[in-house]
DNA sequence: TGTACATCAGTGAACGCGCGTTCACTGATGTAC
DNA sequence: TGTACATCAGTGAACGCGCGTTCACTGATGTAC
Protein backbone atom coordinates (compact mmCIF):
# COMPACT_ATOMS: atom_id res chain seq x y z
CA UNK A 1 0.00 0.00 0.00
CA UNK A 2 2.71 2.60 1.12
CA UNK A 3 5.20 1.37 -2.64
CA UNK A 4 7.88 -0.04 -0.66
CA UNK A 5 7.52 -3.62 -0.17
CA UNK A 6 8.41 -4.81 3.22
CA UNK A 7 9.07 -8.13 1.79
CA UNK A 8 10.84 -7.87 -1.31
CA UNK A 9 12.37 -11.61 -2.21
CA UNK A 10 9.41 -14.53 -2.89
CA UNK A 11 8.59 -17.31 -0.30
CA UNK A 12 10.71 -19.54 -2.66
CA UNK A 13 13.95 -17.40 -2.44
CA UNK A 14 17.04 -17.82 0.38
CA UNK A 15 18.14 -14.33 0.47
CA UNK A 16 22.17 -14.97 0.84
CA UNK A 17 23.51 -11.47 2.24
CA UNK A 18 22.44 -10.36 5.65
CA UNK A 19 21.57 -6.37 3.90
CA UNK A 20 17.90 -6.22 4.02
CA UNK A 21 16.89 -5.97 0.65
CA UNK A 22 14.24 -2.98 1.21
CA UNK A 23 14.96 -1.71 -2.23
CA UNK A 24 11.43 -1.15 -4.36
CA UNK A 25 11.44 -3.11 -7.38
CA UNK A 26 8.71 -0.50 -8.21
CA UNK A 27 9.96 1.14 -11.75
CA UNK A 28 9.92 4.70 -11.79
CA UNK A 29 7.62 4.03 -15.13
CA UNK A 30 4.93 2.05 -14.78
CA UNK A 31 5.09 1.20 -18.32
CA UNK A 32 1.46 0.79 -18.80
CA UNK A 33 -0.55 3.15 -16.97
CA UNK A 34 -3.31 4.17 -19.19
CA UNK A 35 -3.85 0.75 -19.75
CA UNK A 36 -3.45 -0.47 -15.92
CA UNK A 37 -5.96 2.63 -15.06
CA UNK A 38 -8.48 1.66 -17.63
CA UNK A 39 -8.79 -2.00 -16.11
CA UNK A 40 -8.69 -1.14 -12.42
CA UNK A 41 -11.17 1.53 -13.03
CA UNK A 42 -13.36 -1.06 -14.68
CA UNK A 43 -12.72 -3.51 -11.91
CA UNK A 44 -14.19 -0.84 -9.38
CA UNK A 45 -16.82 0.71 -11.32
CA UNK A 46 -18.12 -3.96 -11.35
CA UNK A 47 -17.84 -3.64 -7.80
CA UNK A 48 -18.63 -0.25 -6.28
CA UNK A 49 -20.26 1.53 -9.43
CA UNK A 50 -19.29 4.34 -11.30
CA UNK A 51 -19.95 7.15 -8.58
CA UNK A 52 -17.01 5.22 -6.54
CA UNK A 53 -14.62 5.89 -9.19
CA UNK A 54 -11.70 8.40 -8.11
CA UNK A 55 -8.81 8.98 -9.50
CA UNK A 56 -6.54 9.07 -6.14
CA UNK A 57 -8.24 5.74 -5.17
CA UNK A 58 -7.33 4.62 -8.19
CA UNK A 59 -3.66 5.82 -8.16
CA UNK A 60 -3.20 4.30 -4.66
CA UNK A 61 -4.41 0.70 -5.79
CA UNK A 62 -1.99 1.05 -8.89
CA UNK A 63 0.62 2.67 -6.52
CA UNK A 64 1.61 5.78 -8.08
CA UNK A 65 1.28 9.42 -7.78
CA UNK A 66 -2.26 10.65 -7.92
CA UNK A 67 -1.01 13.38 -10.30
CA UNK A 68 0.34 10.32 -12.82
CA UNK A 69 -3.27 9.62 -13.79
CA UNK A 70 -3.30 13.65 -15.39
CA UNK A 71 -0.83 11.98 -18.34
CA UNK A 72 -2.91 9.64 -19.32
CA UNK A 73 -6.27 11.46 -18.30
CA UNK A 74 -7.26 15.19 -18.50
CA UNK A 75 -10.02 14.75 -15.87
CA UNK A 76 -12.23 12.15 -14.01
CA UNK A 77 -14.98 12.77 -16.60
CA UNK A 78 -12.74 11.79 -19.54
CA UNK A 79 -12.09 8.33 -17.48
CA UNK A 80 -15.37 7.95 -17.22
CA UNK A 81 -16.55 8.05 -20.63
CA UNK A 82 -13.60 6.03 -21.04
CA UNK A 83 -15.17 3.57 -18.64
CA UNK A 84 -18.62 4.02 -19.72
CA UNK A 85 -17.46 3.27 -23.58
CA UNK A 86 -15.29 0.11 -22.51
CA UNK A 87 -18.56 -1.05 -20.61
CA UNK A 88 -20.72 -0.49 -23.67
CA UNK A 89 -18.46 -2.40 -25.81
CA UNK A 90 -18.34 -4.94 -23.34
CA UNK A 91 -22.07 -5.48 -23.41
CA UNK A 92 -22.26 -5.54 -26.98
CA UNK A 93 -19.91 -8.14 -27.14
CA UNK A 94 -21.82 -10.35 -24.78
CA UNK A 95 -25.15 -9.77 -27.19
CA UNK A 96 -22.73 -11.40 -30.20
CA UNK A 97 -21.57 -14.05 -28.32
CA UNK A 98 -25.19 -14.49 -27.72
CA UNK A 99 -26.21 -14.22 -31.04
CA UNK A 100 -23.42 -16.63 -32.29
CA UNK A 101 -24.55 -19.31 -30.09
CA UNK A 102 -27.54 -20.13 -32.39
CA UNK A 103 -27.22 -22.14 -34.93
CA UNK A 104 -29.37 -23.97 -37.20
CA UNK A 105 -30.44 -24.32 -41.14
CA UNK A 106 -33.78 -22.68 -40.83
CA UNK A 107 -33.12 -19.47 -41.28
CA UNK A 108 -36.34 -17.80 -40.64
CA UNK A 109 -36.43 -19.72 -37.14
CA UNK A 110 -32.81 -18.77 -36.54
CA UNK A 111 -33.24 -15.20 -37.12
CA UNK A 112 -35.93 -14.96 -34.60
CA UNK A 113 -33.96 -17.24 -32.34
CA UNK A 114 -30.93 -15.16 -32.40
CA UNK A 115 -33.06 -11.81 -31.43
CA UNK A 116 -34.44 -13.60 -28.57
CA UNK A 117 -31.15 -14.82 -27.55
CA UNK A 118 -29.88 -11.19 -27.93
CA UNK A 119 -32.45 -9.72 -25.72
CA UNK A 120 -32.28 -12.47 -22.95
CA UNK A 121 -28.61 -11.89 -23.31
CA UNK A 122 -28.88 -8.10 -22.55
CA UNK A 123 -31.19 -8.72 -19.51
CA UNK A 124 -28.73 -11.44 -18.33
CA UNK A 125 -26.12 -8.80 -18.66
CA UNK A 126 -27.54 -6.22 -16.78
CA UNK A 127 -28.41 -8.64 -14.01
CA UNK A 128 -25.02 -10.11 -14.02
CA UNK A 129 -23.19 -7.02 -13.91
CA UNK A 130 -25.70 -3.94 -12.68
CA UNK A 131 -23.04 -1.33 -12.01
CA UNK A 132 -21.53 -2.10 -15.44
CA UNK A 133 -24.62 -1.69 -17.21
CA UNK A 134 -25.25 1.17 -15.04
CA UNK A 135 -21.95 2.69 -16.12
CA UNK A 136 -22.52 1.92 -20.07
CA UNK A 137 -25.26 4.04 -20.00
CA UNK A 138 -23.83 7.22 -17.78
CA UNK A 139 -24.12 10.48 -19.38
CA UNK A 140 -20.77 12.44 -19.87
CA UNK A 141 -20.22 15.86 -21.09
CA UNK A 142 -17.12 14.43 -22.49
CA UNK A 143 -17.73 13.77 -26.21
CA UNK A 144 -16.60 10.63 -27.72
CA UNK A 145 -13.27 9.89 -29.05
CA UNK A 146 -14.95 6.97 -31.55
CA UNK A 147 -18.17 5.19 -31.78
CA UNK A 148 -18.68 1.95 -29.86
CA UNK A 149 -17.12 -0.65 -31.45
CA UNK A 150 -18.72 -3.53 -31.32
CA UNK A 151 -22.17 -1.49 -30.74
CA UNK A 152 -25.08 -2.86 -29.03
CA UNK A 153 -27.00 -1.10 -31.24
CA UNK A 154 -25.96 -2.34 -34.58
CA UNK A 155 -26.07 -6.22 -32.83
CA UNK A 156 -30.02 -5.05 -32.73
CA UNK A 157 -30.76 -3.54 -35.85
CA UNK A 158 -28.71 -6.10 -37.85
CA UNK A 159 -30.51 -8.86 -36.28
CA UNK A 160 -33.99 -7.26 -37.26
CA UNK A 161 -32.69 -6.69 -40.62
CA UNK A 162 -32.10 -10.51 -40.15
CA UNK A 163 -35.74 -11.72 -39.33
CA UNK A 164 -36.97 -9.07 -41.87
CA UNK A 165 -34.67 -11.01 -44.53
CA UNK A 166 -36.12 -14.09 -43.41
CA UNK A 167 -39.90 -13.31 -43.33
CA UNK A 168 -40.44 -13.55 -39.70
CA UNK A 169 -41.05 -9.74 -39.23
CA UNK A 170 -42.58 -7.69 -41.87
CA UNK A 171 -40.73 -4.55 -43.61
CA UNK A 172 -43.32 -2.42 -42.84
CA UNK A 173 -41.32 -2.49 -39.07
CA UNK A 174 -38.25 -1.83 -39.98
CA UNK A 175 -37.95 1.60 -38.73
CA UNK A 176 -39.46 1.43 -35.14
CA UNK A 177 -38.61 -2.33 -34.35
CA UNK A 178 -35.13 -1.44 -32.73
CA UNK A 179 -36.65 1.36 -30.79
CA UNK A 180 -39.52 -1.27 -29.64
CA UNK A 181 -37.10 -3.84 -28.59
CA UNK A 182 -34.40 -1.50 -27.74
CA UNK A 183 -36.99 -0.25 -24.41
CA UNK A 184 -38.44 -3.42 -23.91
CA UNK A 185 -34.97 -5.45 -22.69
CA UNK A 186 -33.81 -2.12 -21.49
CA UNK A 187 -36.85 -1.25 -18.79
CA UNK A 188 -36.80 -4.60 -17.97
CA UNK A 189 -33.20 -4.42 -16.83
CA UNK A 190 -33.11 -1.05 -15.21
CA UNK A 191 -35.83 -2.43 -13.39
CA UNK A 192 -34.52 -5.20 -12.14
CA UNK A 193 -31.40 -3.98 -11.71
CA UNK A 194 -33.02 -1.03 -9.27
CA UNK A 195 -34.57 -3.70 -7.17
CA UNK A 196 -37.93 -1.73 -7.35
CA UNK A 197 -39.78 -4.46 -9.17
CA UNK A 198 -43.21 -5.32 -7.26
CA UNK A 199 -42.90 -8.16 -4.50
CA UNK A 200 -44.04 -11.14 -5.94
CA UNK A 201 -42.21 -11.14 -9.89
CA UNK A 202 -40.50 -13.70 -10.63
CA UNK A 203 -37.76 -12.05 -12.90
CA UNK A 204 -37.34 -14.97 -15.05
CA UNK A 205 -40.80 -15.71 -16.12
CA UNK A 206 -41.20 -11.94 -16.45
CA UNK A 207 -37.92 -11.45 -18.27
CA UNK A 208 -39.54 -14.09 -20.69
CA UNK A 209 -42.65 -12.75 -20.76
CA UNK A 210 -41.12 -9.16 -21.63
CA UNK A 211 -39.16 -10.59 -24.95
CA UNK A 212 -42.21 -12.33 -26.07
CA UNK A 213 -44.26 -9.71 -25.55
CA UNK A 214 -41.37 -7.69 -28.19
CA UNK A 215 -41.72 -10.58 -30.41
CA UNK A 216 -45.66 -10.29 -30.71
CA UNK A 217 -45.48 -6.60 -31.05
CA UNK A 218 -43.12 -7.33 -34.24
CA UNK A 219 -44.93 -9.58 -35.90
CA UNK B 1 -26.77 33.58 2.91
CA UNK B 2 -25.29 34.38 6.45
CA UNK B 3 -28.72 34.39 8.14
CA UNK B 4 -28.39 38.13 9.45
CA UNK B 5 -30.59 40.13 7.32
CA UNK B 6 -28.95 43.00 6.47
CA UNK B 7 -31.74 45.06 5.64
CA UNK B 8 -34.64 44.81 8.12
CA UNK B 9 -37.27 46.45 6.64
CA UNK B 10 -38.77 46.06 3.35
CA UNK B 11 -38.65 48.87 1.26
CA UNK B 12 -42.23 50.08 1.57
CA UNK B 13 -41.69 50.58 5.23
CA UNK B 14 -40.07 53.93 6.33
CA UNK B 15 -38.13 53.37 9.63
CA UNK B 16 -39.13 56.18 11.91
CA UNK B 17 -36.34 55.44 15.09
CA UNK B 18 -32.60 55.90 14.46
CA UNK B 19 -32.16 52.64 15.56
CA UNK B 20 -30.96 50.64 13.39
CA UNK B 21 -32.77 47.12 13.61
CA UNK B 22 -30.62 44.74 13.02
CA UNK B 23 -32.39 42.40 14.76
CA UNK B 24 -32.85 39.59 12.14
CA UNK B 25 -36.26 38.56 12.13
CA UNK B 26 -35.58 34.95 11.95
CA UNK B 27 -37.21 33.09 15.10
CA UNK B 28 -35.23 30.55 16.80
CA UNK B 29 -38.05 27.69 15.51
CA UNK B 30 -37.79 27.33 12.35
CA UNK B 31 -41.55 26.05 12.36
CA UNK B 32 -41.77 23.59 9.54
CA UNK B 33 -38.63 22.66 9.22
CA UNK B 34 -38.63 18.87 8.09
CA UNK B 35 -41.32 19.97 5.31
CA UNK B 36 -38.99 22.71 4.36
CA UNK B 37 -36.09 20.06 4.09
CA UNK B 38 -38.31 18.15 1.70
CA UNK B 39 -39.43 20.74 -0.57
CA UNK B 40 -36.08 22.54 -0.76
CA UNK B 41 -34.66 18.89 -1.75
CA UNK B 42 -36.96 18.40 -4.38
CA UNK B 43 -36.24 21.29 -5.64
CA UNK B 44 -32.69 20.88 -5.62
CA UNK B 45 -33.25 17.24 -7.16
CA UNK B 46 -35.95 18.59 -9.53
CA UNK B 47 -32.41 20.87 -10.91
CA UNK B 48 -29.55 19.45 -10.10
CA UNK B 49 -30.22 15.77 -9.54
CA UNK B 50 -30.39 13.35 -6.78
CA UNK B 51 -26.43 13.06 -6.40
CA UNK B 52 -26.43 16.99 -5.61
CA UNK B 53 -28.50 16.63 -2.65
CA UNK B 54 -26.30 17.63 0.67
CA UNK B 55 -27.85 18.41 4.21
CA UNK B 56 -25.66 21.04 4.49
CA UNK B 57 -26.43 22.67 1.40
CA UNK B 58 -30.17 22.20 2.15
CA UNK B 59 -29.67 23.70 5.48
CA UNK B 60 -27.77 26.62 4.07
CA UNK B 61 -30.51 27.62 1.83
CA UNK B 62 -33.15 27.39 4.47
CA UNK B 63 -30.94 29.56 6.93
CA UNK B 64 -30.91 26.77 9.60
CA UNK B 65 -27.42 24.94 11.15
CA UNK B 66 -26.27 22.13 9.48
CA UNK B 67 -26.70 20.04 12.21
CA UNK B 68 -30.39 20.78 12.94
CA UNK B 69 -31.58 18.74 9.84
CA UNK B 70 -30.50 16.00 12.42
CA UNK B 71 -33.78 16.64 14.18
CA UNK B 72 -35.82 15.44 10.95
CA UNK B 73 -33.65 13.23 9.58
CA UNK B 74 -31.16 10.26 11.21
CA UNK B 75 -28.95 10.55 8.08
CA UNK B 76 -28.67 11.78 4.27
CA UNK B 77 -29.80 8.56 3.39
CA UNK B 78 -33.28 9.01 5.28
CA UNK B 79 -33.78 12.21 3.06
CA UNK B 80 -33.28 10.33 0.09
CA UNK B 81 -35.97 7.84 0.58
CA UNK B 82 -38.36 10.45 1.41
CA UNK B 83 -37.52 12.56 -1.67
CA UNK B 84 -37.50 9.18 -3.69
CA UNK B 85 -40.60 8.28 -2.49
CA UNK B 86 -42.32 11.85 -3.42
CA UNK B 87 -40.86 11.87 -6.75
CA UNK B 88 -42.82 8.09 -7.31
CA UNK B 89 -46.05 9.09 -5.92
CA UNK B 90 -45.16 12.70 -8.20
CA UNK B 91 -45.16 10.63 -10.95
CA UNK B 92 -48.31 8.30 -10.21
CA UNK B 93 -50.15 11.71 -9.85
CA UNK B 94 -49.25 12.82 -13.14
CA UNK B 95 -50.55 9.36 -14.39
CA UNK B 96 -53.66 9.35 -12.79
CA UNK B 97 -53.99 13.06 -13.94
CA UNK B 98 -53.81 11.92 -17.68
CA UNK B 99 -56.00 8.77 -16.92
CA UNK B 100 -59.03 10.81 -15.68
CA UNK B 101 -58.60 13.45 -18.48
CA UNK B 102 -59.79 10.56 -21.10
CA UNK B 103 -63.59 10.16 -20.89
CA UNK B 104 -66.17 8.91 -22.91
CA UNK B 105 -68.57 5.84 -22.81
CA UNK B 106 -67.88 3.55 -24.81
CA UNK B 107 -65.93 1.84 -22.32
CA UNK B 108 -63.87 -0.69 -24.06
CA UNK B 109 -62.42 2.21 -26.31
CA UNK B 110 -61.95 4.38 -23.31
CA UNK B 111 -59.74 1.71 -21.28
CA UNK B 112 -57.82 1.72 -24.06
CA UNK B 113 -57.18 4.99 -24.68
CA UNK B 114 -56.86 5.64 -20.71
CA UNK B 115 -54.24 3.29 -21.26
CA UNK B 116 -52.23 4.47 -23.50
CA UNK B 117 -52.61 8.60 -21.94
CA UNK B 118 -51.14 6.66 -18.60
CA UNK B 119 -48.04 5.46 -21.15
CA UNK B 120 -47.69 8.79 -22.88
CA UNK B 121 -47.74 10.49 -19.37
CA UNK B 122 -44.70 8.01 -18.02
CA UNK B 123 -43.11 9.25 -20.52
CA UNK B 124 -43.93 12.95 -20.27
CA UNK B 125 -42.77 12.95 -16.76
CA UNK B 126 -39.74 11.29 -17.74
CA UNK B 127 -38.99 13.87 -20.31
CA UNK B 128 -39.96 16.65 -18.79
CA UNK B 129 -38.14 16.29 -15.17
CA UNK B 130 -35.55 13.67 -16.33
CA UNK B 131 -33.96 14.20 -12.42
CA UNK B 132 -36.81 13.66 -10.68
CA UNK B 133 -37.70 10.59 -12.46
CA UNK B 134 -33.92 8.92 -11.54
CA UNK B 135 -34.62 10.02 -8.18
CA UNK B 136 -37.61 8.41 -7.96
CA UNK B 137 -36.18 5.13 -9.24
CA UNK B 138 -32.79 5.76 -6.57
CA UNK B 139 -31.85 2.72 -4.69
CA UNK B 140 -31.45 3.38 -0.96
CA UNK B 141 -30.28 1.18 1.50
CA UNK B 142 -32.81 2.73 4.05
CA UNK B 143 -36.56 1.20 4.50
CA UNK B 144 -39.81 3.17 3.60
CA UNK B 145 -41.86 3.56 6.24
CA UNK B 146 -45.33 3.69 4.18
CA UNK B 147 -45.92 2.09 0.95
CA UNK B 148 -46.32 4.73 -2.00
CA UNK B 149 -49.47 6.45 -2.09
CA UNK B 150 -50.25 6.61 -5.13
CA UNK B 151 -48.38 4.01 -6.15
CA UNK B 152 -47.69 4.02 -10.03
CA UNK B 153 -47.61 0.47 -10.32
CA UNK B 154 -51.07 0.46 -8.92
CA UNK B 155 -52.32 2.51 -11.62
CA UNK B 156 -50.88 0.68 -14.36
CA UNK B 157 -52.55 -2.62 -13.29
CA UNK B 158 -55.96 -1.01 -12.13
CA UNK B 159 -55.89 0.27 -16.21
CA UNK B 160 -54.89 -3.09 -17.37
CA UNK B 161 -57.76 -4.57 -15.31
CA UNK B 162 -59.83 -2.25 -17.03
CA UNK B 163 -59.28 -3.09 -20.49
CA UNK B 164 -59.49 -6.83 -18.85
CA UNK B 165 -63.05 -6.18 -18.05
CA UNK B 166 -63.93 -4.03 -21.25
CA UNK B 167 -62.48 -7.04 -22.76
CA UNK B 168 -59.90 -5.30 -25.04
CA UNK B 169 -57.12 -7.27 -23.61
CA UNK B 170 -57.70 -11.23 -23.01
CA UNK B 171 -57.77 -12.24 -19.04
CA UNK B 172 -54.75 -14.95 -20.03
CA UNK B 173 -52.73 -11.19 -20.48
CA UNK B 174 -53.75 -10.84 -16.98
CA UNK B 175 -50.30 -11.69 -15.08
CA UNK B 176 -47.31 -10.67 -17.52
CA UNK B 177 -49.31 -7.54 -19.37
CA UNK B 178 -47.99 -4.72 -16.31
CA UNK B 179 -44.31 -5.94 -17.13
CA UNK B 180 -44.40 -6.07 -20.45
CA UNK B 181 -46.07 -2.56 -20.59
CA UNK B 182 -44.10 -0.90 -17.73
CA UNK B 183 -40.87 -2.05 -19.47
CA UNK B 184 -41.78 -0.45 -22.45
CA UNK B 185 -42.58 2.94 -20.92
CA UNK B 186 -39.54 2.95 -18.67
CA UNK B 187 -36.95 1.60 -21.08
CA UNK B 188 -38.12 4.76 -23.58
CA UNK B 189 -37.88 6.61 -20.77
CA UNK B 190 -34.91 5.98 -19.46
CA UNK B 191 -33.08 5.38 -23.23
CA UNK B 192 -34.92 9.10 -23.93
CA UNK B 193 -33.39 11.18 -20.41
CA UNK B 194 -30.09 9.37 -20.96
CA UNK B 195 -29.18 10.81 -23.98
CA UNK B 196 -27.95 7.64 -25.12
CA UNK B 197 -30.01 7.06 -28.32
CA UNK B 198 -28.75 6.88 -32.17
CA UNK B 199 -28.76 9.92 -33.98
CA UNK B 200 -31.67 10.22 -36.03
CA UNK B 201 -34.36 9.50 -33.83
CA UNK B 202 -37.07 11.33 -33.37
CA UNK B 203 -38.17 10.96 -30.02
CA UNK B 204 -42.41 12.04 -30.13
CA UNK B 205 -42.30 9.14 -32.87
CA UNK B 206 -40.45 6.88 -31.14
CA UNK B 207 -42.60 7.18 -27.82
CA UNK B 208 -45.41 6.43 -30.02
CA UNK B 209 -43.84 3.67 -31.74
CA UNK B 210 -43.14 1.79 -28.65
CA UNK B 211 -46.43 2.39 -26.81
CA UNK B 212 -48.21 1.13 -30.16
CA UNK B 213 -46.14 -1.77 -29.76
CA UNK B 214 -46.91 -2.79 -26.27
CA UNK B 215 -50.70 -2.50 -26.82
CA UNK B 216 -50.15 -4.61 -29.91
CA UNK B 217 -48.23 -7.04 -27.97
CA UNK B 218 -51.47 -7.44 -25.43
CA UNK B 219 -53.97 -7.96 -28.17
C1' DT C 1 29.31 3.28 -30.78
C1' DG C 2 28.99 7.06 -27.83
C1' DT C 3 27.04 11.31 -26.42
C1' DA C 4 24.02 15.47 -25.99
C1' DC C 5 19.63 16.64 -25.43
C1' DA C 6 14.59 16.90 -26.06
C1' DT C 7 10.71 14.66 -24.57
C1' DC C 8 8.03 11.74 -21.89
C1' DA C 9 6.04 9.89 -17.64
C1' DG C 10 6.57 9.91 -13.29
C1' DT C 11 6.88 12.33 -7.94
C1' DG C 12 5.34 14.71 -3.82
C1' DA C 13 3.63 18.55 -1.67
C1' DA C 14 0.12 21.67 -1.56
C1' DC C 15 -4.41 24.24 -2.46
C1' DG C 16 -8.99 24.72 -1.64
C1' DC C 17 -13.00 22.63 -1.17
C1' DG C 18 -17.19 20.43 0.72
C1' DC C 19 -19.10 16.90 2.97
C1' DG C 20 -21.71 13.93 6.92
C1' DT C 21 -21.94 13.69 11.48
C1' DT C 22 -21.35 14.53 16.63
C1' DC C 23 -21.56 17.08 20.85
C1' DA C 24 -22.41 20.14 24.54
C1' DC C 25 -25.19 23.88 24.58
C1' DT C 26 -29.44 27.08 24.65
C1' DG C 27 -33.75 29.18 23.64
C1' DA C 28 -38.73 28.26 22.99
C1' DT C 29 -42.77 25.65 23.81
C1' DG C 30 -46.25 23.26 26.09
C1' DT C 31 -48.16 20.87 30.00
C1' DA C 32 -49.35 19.62 34.91
C1' DC C 33 -50.73 21.52 38.97
C1' DT D 1 -54.23 32.38 35.99
C1' DG D 2 -49.52 31.77 37.09
C1' DT D 3 -45.50 29.01 37.60
C1' DA D 4 -42.11 25.05 37.52
C1' DC D 5 -40.20 22.06 34.61
C1' DA D 6 -39.70 18.53 31.00
C1' DT D 7 -39.26 18.30 26.32
C1' DC D 8 -38.49 19.84 21.88
C1' DA D 9 -35.95 22.08 18.13
C1' DG D 10 -32.63 24.84 17.36
C1' DT D 11 -27.03 26.63 17.49
C1' DG D 12 -22.13 26.67 16.52
C1' DA D 13 -17.85 24.67 16.74
C1' DA D 14 -15.32 20.86 15.71
C1' DC D 15 -13.77 16.18 13.84
C1' DG D 16 -12.08 13.61 10.32
C1' DC D 17 -12.35 12.63 5.89
C1' DG D 18 -11.57 12.38 0.85
C1' DC D 19 -11.62 14.49 -3.25
C1' DG D 20 -9.90 16.80 -8.05
C1' DT D 21 -6.44 19.38 -9.60
C1' DT D 22 -2.00 22.14 -10.06
C1' DC D 23 2.84 22.93 -9.93
C1' DA D 24 7.70 22.75 -9.87
C1' DC D 25 10.44 19.01 -9.97
C1' DT D 26 13.14 14.64 -11.53
C1' DG D 27 14.30 10.30 -13.41
C1' DA D 28 14.06 7.45 -17.66
C1' DT D 29 13.79 6.97 -22.52
C1' DG D 30 14.73 7.52 -27.18
C1' DT D 31 16.65 9.94 -31.05
C1' DA D 32 19.92 12.75 -33.98
C1' DC D 33 24.46 13.19 -35.08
Amino acid sequence: MTGVHIISDDVNHVNICDRVTDVSDKPYHHGSLEQALVDTALAVVREFGIDALSLRDLARTIDVSPSATYRHFPSRDHLVMRVSQCSREALARSLLAARDGIIGSNTKRRSVERFEAIGHAYVQFAVSNPNVFEAAFTRSEVALERPDDPSAWSVLVDAIEQMITASAVPPSRRKDAPMIAWSGVHGISTILTSSIWPAGVNADHEVEAVISGISRSLR
